[in-house]
RNA sequence: AGCGGGGUAGAGCAGUUGGUAGCUCGUAAGGCUCAUAACCUUGAGGUCGGAGGUUCAAGUCCUCCUCCCGCACCCA
């Protein structure tokens, strides 16, 4: 019979830096999906790969003085020696700049073009000056800008756009048709009520303004808008092109799930959709946006110092301990946190204590009381068929679970069989046993039973730990991991050897374990600036007026993130200006400080509210904080 | 009233179609010694965000309130 097919991706990496730990989440719980998957006996193809296009990769290689190309081989290399490393078992890695996936991608870009669903517009911006943006015909209000209801200019711009519209009804159907199409759940409701049914703009998909991208070849100048680039990996990695689709492509498309960052979700629930629609091809069957992994509360970002990247993590605890934390201790459809401290505590509670000491103190008593030996198993006696049955019918637990991708409850199951095999020596007492010759059969069997229930442990964990899993196969002797063995029971011969009793998981002192990261995090990391702007001349600067103003109100928008109300005393004027820098300080700290803010930039509206002006803050990775005089001075002063 | 998801033991989480709460870690006491001061048992710890309501019976249904989070418009 032929085995059942299944195709599973991650989203491809975005090669403008190296990864950290979060972003190789995805990558790890996609081989345990595929790693599972194999295991149950379907034949799984697994890509991954990496985004190599943009403009933002071409600004970053600039301010390095290197090429692009230069730029994204350092970065891709990196992002695949570390799947290498946590043993990621891609079968295809695919990069956006390959040769036949750029080919391919021009292809589907011509193609789409032909038939209609792209077109050349002109992008008949109407733009509204004062708010700075571009809006359609259809979005103007009387002709004027929606926002502040002022006149707009016809700008014009040549692009390519997709008729995302044309295929609105059909996608929504599809979404509705199939109720598991987007998971987790909540996310479906987002795209269908946030994009979908308040109806689909036409997507601009070309861009002049840069060159790093694929190019449209059939015109000049214009680059294939990344997403588009980027999503086709899917198909182009198996082969796929217009005129010819691979072998491959014919034996695994559609995917079975794409896994992908809760953030892109709308990429790949909408405008992925829409283009297989124009292209004909059937649709992906799941796509599962993941939560992200934290660093305690907040993002990782580099000048927080918080980042944990994965190869420092593999070398201080090993590769399976790093995924066996990602795996188990990741919430399904919630963001997750990682911090050294939760690290070590799972690593020391699941690692060492319960899953390695039931080995190491397995293999020390066959060692001892048999000289390595593994005995019969025919002696029976209370407690066998517990734990024989609990050994068993894991695998089934296991396949519910993973069925709807709950990796971490899998593991939990797993968990249950070695906590019952550890309880099954305190009942049994082995070392009890070993002192009454006349037990010596049913302390054989005893062993046996342990050994037989490590081996299905052992088994049940490929998916998830494939080094421990080998180790501990190699260590009792087991030869069969398979999927079938792992629900029965008595698959080892009496007479196999074990070996010497090893430390799996070494414990570790939390405390000295942390001081030594510390130590290694202080060391300074060289500071990088943003690059520095072209010069300007005198009366530019003098173009700008920038004054101090007295903070008199300050409050939040309400509904928005970012944004605080300032009202600031200038002189006799009472002005109102928006400022993003709602998440670095409480209205109340700001009252009565003077900050600097520049006057004369045109008002323009966001949030309902109007905004006449800018006030200055210094930014430091993400991080502002506000300008303010060192002195006190009248409001109103003017910056010289 | 933009859409959606949540507030359950110190922490992180489960709780199906309503019948007075479970898991993991941590913690306390006891047991054991094969083992990595590991393992096993037992216990403490929750008025299930707040207030009403439906019901013989409500984390579990309804209403209102409150807080948190995600998504969308928003860091000039």
């Amino acid at each position: 019979m032929e085995k059942e097919k299944f195709y599973l991706t991650t989203a491809i990496a975005y090669t403008s830096k190296t990864p950290h730990i979060g972003n190789t989440y995805e990558i790890v719980l996609s081989d345990a999906v595929a790693r599972y998957n194999r295991f149950i006996g379907k034949d799984v193809y697994f890509l991954t790969g990496t985004d190599e296009h943009g403009q933002k990769i071409q600004e970053i290689a600039e301010a390095a003085g290197i090429s692009p190309q230069q730029h994204v081989d350092k970065i891709a290399g990196e992002i695949r020696a570390i799947a290498d490393m946590l043993n990621v078992s891609y079968d295809g890695f695919i990069r956006t700049t390959d040769d036949y996936h750029v080919k391919a991608v021009q292809g589907i870009f011509k193609k789409l073009y032909e038939q209609g669903d792209i077109y050349k517009g002109e992008y008949e911006g109407w733009y509204c000056t004062p708010c700075e943006s571009f809006w359609t015909k259809t979005q103007l209000k009387d002709g004027c800008c929606p926002d502040c209801g002022r006149p707009v200019q016809n700008t014009k711009e040549e692009a390519y756009f997709f008729k995302m519209s044309k295929y609105q009804k059909q996608l929504e159907d599809y979404i509705e048709q199939n109720p598991n199409f987007i998971q987790p759940e909540a996310r479906k409701n987002e795209m269908l009520g946030n994009f979908i049914k308040p109806g689909l703009q036409d997507l601009c998909v070309s861009r002049t303004s840069f060159s790093w991208g694929i190019p449209v070849d059939f015109d000049e100048g214009h680059v294939v808008y990344v997403w588009i680039d980027a999503l086709s990996n899917y198909i182009t990695a198996l082969g796929y092109t217009v005129d010819e689709k691979g072998e491959l492509y014919k034996k695994y498309w559609p995917a079975d799930v794409h896994i992908i960052g809760k953030d892109i979700l709308r990429f790949h629930t909408i405008y992925w959709p829409i283009m297989l629609m124009a292209l004909g091809e059937p649709l992906p069957k799941q796509v599962f946006g993941h939560p992200w992994m934290l660093f305690g509360e907040e993002k990782m970002s580099k000048s927080r110092g918080n980042v944990i990247y994965a190869e420092d993590l593999v070398r201080h605890f090993g590769v399976d301990a790093v995924r066996y934390y990602m795996l188990h201790e990741m919430p399904f459809a919630a963001d997750g946190t990682i911090t050294y401290e939760t690290f070590i505590a799972r690593y020391n509670s699941d690692l060492a204590n319960t899953l390695g000491n039931l080995v190491t103190r397995t293999v020390a008593m066959v060692n001892k009381y048999f000289d390595g030996v593994i005995a019969d198993g025919g002696t029976g006696g209370d407690y066998d068929d517990d734990l024989k049955t609990t050994a068993v019918s894991a695998m089934a637990a296991i396949e519910e679970k993973m069925s709807v991708l709950r990796i971490a409850d899998s593991l939990d199951e797993i968990r249950k069989v070695i906590n019952r095999a550890n309880k099954y020596i305190d009942e049994t007492t082995p070392w009890l046993l070993a002192k009454d010759d006349s037990a010596r059969a049913r302390l054989g069997t005893v062993l046996y039973n342990l050994i037989e229930t490590i081996r299905i442990i052992a088994s049940l964990l490929s998916s998830y730990m494939p080094e421990t899993s080998s180790k501990i196969a190699a260590l009792i002797g087991a030869d069969d991991l398979s999927y079938e063995s792992a629900t029965v029971f008595g698959v080892t011969k009496a007479g196999t050897r074990v070996g010497e009793a090893e430390v799996l998981f070494a414990r570790i002192d939390a405390e000295k374990k942390l001081a030594e990261l510390a130590a290694e995090m202080a060391e300074p990391e060289e500071p990088e600036i943003v690059p520095y702007k072209d010069n300007i001349e005198f009366e530019e600067w003098e173009k700008l007026d920038i004054r101090v103003g007295k903070v008199l109100e300050c409050e939040p928008v309400k509904k928005s993130k970012k944004l605080l109300r300032f009202v600031l005393e200038v002189g006799a004027e009472r002005r109102q200006i928006l400022s993003g820098i709602s998440q670095f300080y409480s209205p109340a700290e700001l009252i009565g400080k003077n900050v600097v803010f520049i006057a004369n930039l045109k008002p323009r509206k966001m949030m309902g509210l109007e905004s006449c002006g800018m006030i200055l803050s210094a930014e430091s990775d993400g991080r502002l904080t506000a300008l303010t005089t060192l002195g006190d001075i009248p409001s109103g002063a003017e910056v010289v």
